[in-house]
DNA sequence: CTGAAAGCGCTTACAG
DNA sequence: CTGAAAGCGCTTACAG
């Protein structure tokens, strides 16, 4: 079934069935109903394939995940199902492309399947990233990179989020604080996050006057338990904990709990996580929910922007949630303070 | 740059280009390398949607997704990346339809963007199957649905990894097991592993005269603490529990910690999960580990299979891994076994 | 071994 | 308001 046997059909010409099903010319109501009960009788549907061909677009943008058995979130499939499901409010696709695999890369830009690509777990200096800047593509990447040449990128402000943090904390009397971050192969990698994390809670600890620990965390649950025993034996005077690594979460709260710390009356914890997470922790963890919806849409809209109009100026979105309180934050202990 | 040109530069026909970039004809090594040299210098690519148009194949799969907001795990996020690049594997690419989304779904099908569909968390009653089954397009399920129609899928063995895991512990000498299932909702919904995990432990159990506990359990940390908490008031001589549940499973194991329980000495746990997830608890989980990668790349090739020759059987592949002996599991207590 | 031409299924300027 | 025709960029039988 094609547009040709439609128009036979409905005794019009083909270019008349194609004007009925985009409304692009005036179409007599007479015709417009013929074709269209035709149409609707026999399930007709438009190959998409020959309209990308004619039209020169494929309504479909490519998106790179991270490479397997990397530090995968639940965090990254949410925004995987909202880029999927913001994309589709415009009416474009999503093709998938694994990062390292090349070819796929190469067959996405090359063959031209897309009219655009979004980068997830961007690193400052990222090998897709300079890739993308060399083709005539329009793309955004979730962070920023290291790149002096402007692209489009997506963002969560991880330093505002930390420094929201830790002078909340300072606020309710804690003096001495520990930041959780990602994996120290991460930070190596110059992973953004990680990287801008660590910075801003240096400064602000300085600016405060505060103790300020740093510690590097394995993605799991295990390894968030271990580095809380060994953050409070080397420093039992802590009071409070700021984590931008959700995987090892509950670990960090169950090695408090084992260690006989009562939360919020003995500690306090902040994180940067999702909402299901947080919540889903006992006590409830308070902080910034990640916006995984809204930073979908955010690169979605971004990158129809850049492809509608590649002149334009790119789109730099800085996504700051506020932070939240939960039962996992309170003043610091008396005794301690 | 199209092909037009290339044939144009090297002084010969279009075909002739086509015939040295698809190998389908035989050409003078004279004329390949002139060929050759003009496409290389070029850097030109053939467009994938002419060429789809042309041979009437996109090669490329389309890829259900769970909804947002629902149960997502990090398996999930792995089974996409893996379908990816099993599907790179062949040349193929993926295309993405979030559930519920079902103008993408019938984007891809109607209008024929996609040679096949794998079809992710499968109900054993599943509207999005009711329709591919009414579709010419071959698809594939991950999980077994109630249609007598046989389809392609691919499946874990709930009912068999859970018996094997109920008779180890039975050897091992426990007497009253607990098994830890998905959400209720879920088994309301008439999610197959669920339904079935379920199924096989009151057998299992009842064949071997044990004492059977069955609970189910929201999708997170803090439930599965209260999960246990419960389980563990209302039957204390418990000394073994079963878990299908991953995302509830290190609060599982810490509220076991938080009741005294030393693992694997006064109680032993056996789940299936991730290997990643099993490991990154403390004590490792014992259990069988998800085999995200091999179910993509089974997937996979069973709906090229399906694609390749729509005649044949539908490919029906039950993975069953092996059970793996760590920290969580070992004989039953002594004092009360 | 190579080329001229038809065809894939649409869209859209051109004409009336 | 409608149609005939060219064109999108490939592939592949047909001919030589």
């Amino acid at each position: 079934m094609n547009i040709g046997e439609i128009a036979r059909r409905a005794g019009v010409s083909r270019s008349t069935v194609s004007y009925v099903l985009s409304g692009k010319r005036p179409v007599s109501d007479e015709v417009r109903a013929r074709v269209e009960r035709v149409i609707e009788e026999s399930g007709y549907r438009p190959s998409a394939t020959a309209r990308a061909l004619a039209q020169g677009s494929t309504r479909t943008i490519g998106l790179v995940i991270p490479p397997m058995g990397s530090h995968l979130s639940i965090d990254q499939l949410q925004f995987v199902g909202s880029v999927a499901e913001a994309a589709a409010d415009h009416d474009h696709d999503v093709l998938l492309s694994p990062s390292g695999r090349d070819e796929v890369f190469d067959r996405m830009l090359g063959e031209r399947r897309v009219e655009g690509v979004i980068v997830m777990e961007t690193l400052l200096h990222d090998a897709r990233v300079s890739r993308l800047l060399q083709e005539p593509v329009p793309f955004v990447t979730i962070g920023r990179t290291g790149s002096e040449t402007a692209h489009a990128w997506v963002d969560l402000d991880y330093a505002g989020l930390v420094t929201t943090a830790v002078r909340r904390l300072a606020e309710l009397g804690h003096r001495r604080i520990a930041l959780v971050n990602r994996p120290q192969e991460l930070l190596d990698q110059e992973y953004g996050p990680a990287f801008r994390a660590q910075d801003a809670f240096d400064k602000t600890v300085a600016e405060l006057g505060l103790g300020g620990h740093l510690v590097c965390c394995a993605d799991d649950t295990r390894a968030g338990e271990e580095c809380v025993r060994r953050l409070l034996a080397d420093t039992p005077e802590l009071t409070a904990l700021v984590s931008i690594n959700e995987r090892s979460l509950s670990g960090v709260v169950h090695g408090l709990k084992a260690t006989g710390r009562t939360l919020p009356r003995d500690f306090s914890v902040v994180a940067v996580t999702s909402q299901a997470n947080a919540q889903g922790i006992a006590p409830a963890v308070a902080g910034a929910d990640v916006p995984t919806a809204e930073m979908g849409r955010s690169a979605v809209e971004a990158l129809l922007a850049a492809i509608d109009d590649p002149a334009k100026a790119p789109a730099q979105v800085l996504l700051r949630p506020e932070l939240i309180e939960r039962a996992s934050l309170g003043a610091a202990p008396v005794s301690r303070a």
